[in-house]
DNA sequence: CATGAATGAGAGTTCATTCAT
DNA sequence: TATGAATGAACTCTCATTCAT
């Protein structure tokens, strides 16, 4: 499965002979995939000093030399994986959040069975982790990181709590306060499963189940 | 500052001039001490791959073979800085715990402030930070820190909720069954931090009382 | 300008459209030169280990490939330039000689200025240096220099310094027994030149000049 | 032999003892020389770029990593090579005209036998070779090597033909003027021997004898 | 015990050369 | 024939580890 691209977003297709003989365009980026996927794997599994070149080239079926034709030196190699990576993760989530009519109590059921599909597992998982990781080491990455991904998150949960509460069905602001609690079994769900997996594994959905929970009750839930 | 021996323990000074120049058999200990403190520095400044021996040797004050006489290698230096420093942490949670005799809601209240005192600032947050990030290479050190850290930090919350449910103090179990989701925002604060103390710092106070309040009404707390 | 080719030769032009997309023989060899003032230009700029191919093709509007089907590598192609550039640089020196009647101390004067004007300005200038430079590395070609260039270029100074001696110009036959001392200042000024025009430009035509007067008069010239 | 340190200058042997355990500290000195006999051995064959250091360490007896504890870098050692070797080189040429009470005709035998025997000749010409051949490429080195070499050299030369023109030995000022014209053939002798040495060997010491010779006549020599 | 100079395996990166199109 | 993406050998430089002093 390849990390980026999730959306099924066409990518544009050069035309036909646009150029010369430039046949390879989609072989192109179907190569830049295969080693952003290759790196997604090494980075996740040894960090990303550890990680060799060698290997990201090898599981990515390409010569060492064949990197630098589509990134410019390692750590090139591993922001573009998080930068594009990361980028879709959220586009569904929004469109979820805009066209609901529920009540917010299934919305956030909702948006947890989301997250815990498209970011608590899969590659995005390992790609939080990694960003958890390494991110103290690249500065402009965590710079980058929140404004694309953490405070875009934390907006649109703001914006559902709003919601419930302007639809009577909440009481408390705390959410639309500190949206950080919203997410922060999910960000320990990651951790714990980087960490601890084998050792006692945490079921995430019945995690997230238990914190929905306590969230409707904490915030004030009644059935309007 | 000494980043172990947190307990005030006083250490006994070897008399000066005990023998002709055997190094008094306590300067070795504190010598381990500043290699370890040296070493906490470095290792959370930049991580494990990216730091260089000759820094810790330099920041300890010792030369760089001196490091291989108290520790096998760069790998079980990291190793013995993580156990030696984490293992005092939890004692007075302890504690406090087993000498209380408030409601279960002031004692939830004095535990996170125990909790944020000790472990989400100052050195302690360094080596969780290192432990989040480089747990997943080190997987006997994530089994170590799981054993001697994160079951008996869930056994004390689970014993907390457990006495609030006998004392008729809370409604649910929830705590009881997912003490995780009692950490959670404490761990967020701390990768918050890590992270993104730059761009948007976190009051992690705050942060933590509002998630208490939410908590407990999550829980059903009732002053009875 | 064209490197090679300094003799005004005319190269006859293809017939436009000789067949269906053969390129027109001559094209070649134009490509071919190209390829060879690219090579000049890049090779005397960096030296030969620091040029890189991808510059030349570059400079000579070709692709990268395609310097593979002119020359069998690197080393070839630096060895046709030095041997193909150099090659025209004696001819008119020998016309010159073979067909002068004046005096030998004019005769010297017009071999120096010719020298000045061909080989020590100019894209020549920047070949003998290449040969200075890389010379050493490259054995045979310092044989070839030395049989096409060097030895012929002596013995028409040796010639000349004959017919002075013959026509009672001269007295002496240092020039016969050392021609070398006839060019050294020569040599001398591509090096300079190559090396602190940028601190102490030398004004070489000032510089042959003295040479001729000094030398005149150290050989024991006078005006029969 | 040893490349640096020609001159017997005395080099400060540090006092027994100085520090703490600091006996090295000569065979670091001793160190470096192989270093930098080893690396003029390497680049005077292989040029710059060409020379490996794995080459340059194995000649020297070191590892490689040894080369960083001295130099910077692969350029750094070059730029020591090139500065160090050829400090002492002028000295013993301004002790010679300084002190010298014979005819300026002898004075220039004197001189022209020293610069025979130590830069026509041995690792110095190696260096001058390297230096021609490298220097257009280090344009720094080339102006450190007009300022400390090639100015005071010419500045010689001046001052030995001011010398016979004020002593009325010679009547011509072009050495005066163009003080290059005395040591042209000496380049052109080191040129030659780095390329033809062996095709056509050059007699270095008859070169300089017949340049002699013609350099006394040509500028009016008379033994007054 | 302590030192720090020396070691050398190993990694990222470059670039001459090849070859499918 | 021309192309230029792909290759991979080879290089410089780093740094954990050793060991003579």
């Amino acid at each position: 499965m390849s990390v980026v691209g999730m959306s099924a977003a066409g990518i544009a297709v050069p035309a036909a002979g646009s150029g010369r003989r430039r046949a390879p365009a989609m072989a192109r980026e179907a190569r830049r995939r295969a080693i952003l996927d290759a790196a997604l794997a090494a980075f996740s599994t040894h960090g990303f000093a550890e990680t060799k070149l060698d290997e990201v080239a090898r599981r990515a079926g390409v010569a060492k030399g064949t990197l630098y034709l589509y990134f410019t030196d390692k750590e090139a190699l591993f922001r573009a994986l998080v930068e594009e990576t990361i980028a879709a993760a959220l586009l569904d989530a929004d469109a979820l959040v805009a066209g609901f009519s529920g009540t917010t109590g299934e919305l956030l059921e909702r948006l947890m069975t989301l997250l815990a599909d498209r970011v608590l597992e899969g590659p995005a998982a390992a790609l939080v982790r990694l960003m958890l990781g390494e991110g103290a080491r690249f500065p402009e990455l965590a710079v980058f990181y929140h404004g694309h991904v953490v405070s875009r998150g934390l907006a649109l949960i703001r914006q559902v709590a709003q919601r419930g509460l302007d639809r009577g069905e909440l009481t408390s602001d705390l959410a639309v306060r500190f949206p950080q609690l919203v997410v922060a079994p999910a960000i320990l769900a990651v951790v714990w499963n980087g960490l601890f997996a084998a050792v006692e594994p945490l079921d995430t959905r019945a995690l997230l189940a238990a914190h929905r929970e306590l969230l409707l009750k904490g915030l004030g839930w009644r059935d309007s």
